[in-house]
DNA sequence: CATGAATGAGACTTCATTCAT
DNA sequence: TATGAATGAAGTCTCATTCAT
């Protein structure tokens, strides 16, 4: 059976990503994890080297994804508006198509300064680098004012869009496909034309 | 001696602060915040129930200094830029007065999305709710446009905010007394006022 | 093919000669030996029942050897020196022929007086008493003064051998062919005539 | 209590040594240890850093002793037969007067070619080099016959005196106060003197 | 014969918390 | 108040052994 390794791996990975958006990193345990996935204890340790290994995993799987997106998103012809679109939209989208894993990677990676956020900051820079890129596109073109640096408004541009997957996994805001939708368009609008009538 | 009491279990938080904010509250051993603090092991537990705790007091003790800033904010004459100004304000100066508790509480609390976000998410949400109550009172005097919630709005506002203290945490944003001032006024007109020309 | 089998089985045994001496018995894993022996991890236990019986087989495989040839050395006519140089030449020359076997039986089994060295003490037993048999005839001839046991001569002399090959295996010797040849004359005159001028 | 510190910490010591003696130190849990030594599990590692720690330090505590003995054997006035058995007598009192903890030494350590051995060395082969400078001040005297390395002489002797002591270990030789008198003597007589009549 | 995925018991180590002094 | 020894539950990781193919 050719698929039986990758499907066992794929669901202790999958299995993980429930496990860790419901517990936590620190609280989930391997034991958790495995019976999750509906294997011995043992087999996780088959597949991964450590429970960090996991989570490592998990993070740059997707983040590349996003990476790439960025990429894309900013070789593309297109408005600021239109790109800056891009990346919120695949964030969100990310968020739609998987969002405890998502939940994972934000709480877990992304805001951990301590020790998965410092191990994968050459990874977390190079998009918000992308995003700045962006911004100074803009600038250069006179789209966009320059008195905020392009990194400043990157970061602001991210915070945005972050905390409002924060509040739909803590339940602080509306959550529905319709929500994600909009949520695209109103981050994009409320950053680029401002809050302001 | 009735401050040598005081002092005592002020300097223990004091140092979990440091301990905390260095090595993550996971990994911050209860017997490291009691050297850091030049004090014997057990003395922690007189002072403190439990390790758990320690954080708990940490973040309450801000964030309702945040809480009443903002509602001061709020009640106090003047536009809502200045509005939104005070509340920035108040949370960037809490992060140039004590960065390393700051750090803690963005970290540990605001967005761990299982332990402590959940034990503190009332108070959380409170800070949430006074800064939506300054867009909705902007959106019914027509001052800003009501294409987005009050919520949608608020989170993109603070997720800004939170996200530049993470750029100065991780040192991604460059670090200053002037950065520090620039931040206050950008993060407003960034979202008050836009990205664009 | 008669003779696959075999070889497959002698690989493995011959591998875990040199993972044994190489990271000693318990550092040991299965999967060691058997990536040593270049075949799969299960292989093993097609032709073994347990880590352990591998262990004891290289050990009784090599023992048996030293028995017989402590037998044929005490039955046939010669000096007592010519028999005691018949056994400590046999032990040399064993780890002549595989230094890491006899560093595998003389460091995990000859010595451990728990596990392997409780199992074969029979067998180790029988190797004393050879030697042991040796010396008494020569007391009983009148070659050697009889103030001390046999057995306290055998295990002198046995020692006296075996802490020499410790001394090649630690690096605490010169290890040369010459070496060996001098070791052999060198060991029985010493224990037979003395380190006295 | 001044001593309620120390004392714990030489229980617990002396409980390993019984325990290491009796099971081996692989076969010994950390658990053995702490219920021989009649205190809580945790204990143990409040005192040590590992379970391999407590194997260092008994034998680096025993092994110095027999440093130290063999220094000043050395140095003293006497004849060779003199210092030779003083360092005899020296290890035999040693297992004389705590017989598990020379097992130990002698079965986990000094023929532990891997591990603790190999750790070890540079404090074993301070022992050999004592011995071989008995026997090379005796060959510079005259007498003793220069035809042997002291070196070689060095392992010869000392392996004799560790056999005897595994022979009582394994029950091979009858063991008595008697019996550790006698093989002082004979020991030193067999290598200076040799067996022959 | 051969493979290597799967199992799960076992052991070390950590560390929050308690307690005697 | 203050100390730090003492406790023991909990969790990660290892690895011998089994088993389905």
């Amino acid at each position: 059976m050719v698929n039986g390794q990758a499907d066992k791996r794929r669901a202790i990975l999958d299995a993980a990503i429930r496990v860790f958006a419901r517990q936590g990193f620190h609280s989930a345990r391997v034991s958790d994890v495995a019976s999750e996935a509906g294997v011995a204890y043992g087999l996780v340790y088959h597949y991964f080297d450590s429970k960090d290994q996991m989570l490592n995993e998990l993070f740059s799987e997707r983040w590349s994804l996003l990476l790439d997106a960025s990429e894309k998103v900013q070789e593309r012809e297109g408005s600021v508006r239109e790109k800056l679109g891009g990346v919120a939209g695949f964030i969100i989208e990310s968020y739609r198509h998987d969002p405890d894993l998502m939940k994972v990677i934000i709480v877990e990676v992304t805001r951990a300064a301590n020790t998965f956020g410092q191990t994968h900051l050459p990874e977390i820079r190079k998009a918000y680098a992308r995003i700045a890129d962006i911004v100074e596109g803009a600038q250069g073109a006179g789209t966009f004012r320059d008195s905020v640096s392009p990194q400043f408004a990157a970061m602001a541009f991210y915070g945005a869009i972050e905390q409002v997957l924060t509040g739909w996994i803590f339940g602080l805001l509306p959550e529905s496909e319709t929500e994600y939708e909009l949520a695209k368009a109103h981050i994009v609008r409320t950053i680029v034309g401002g809050l302001a009538a």
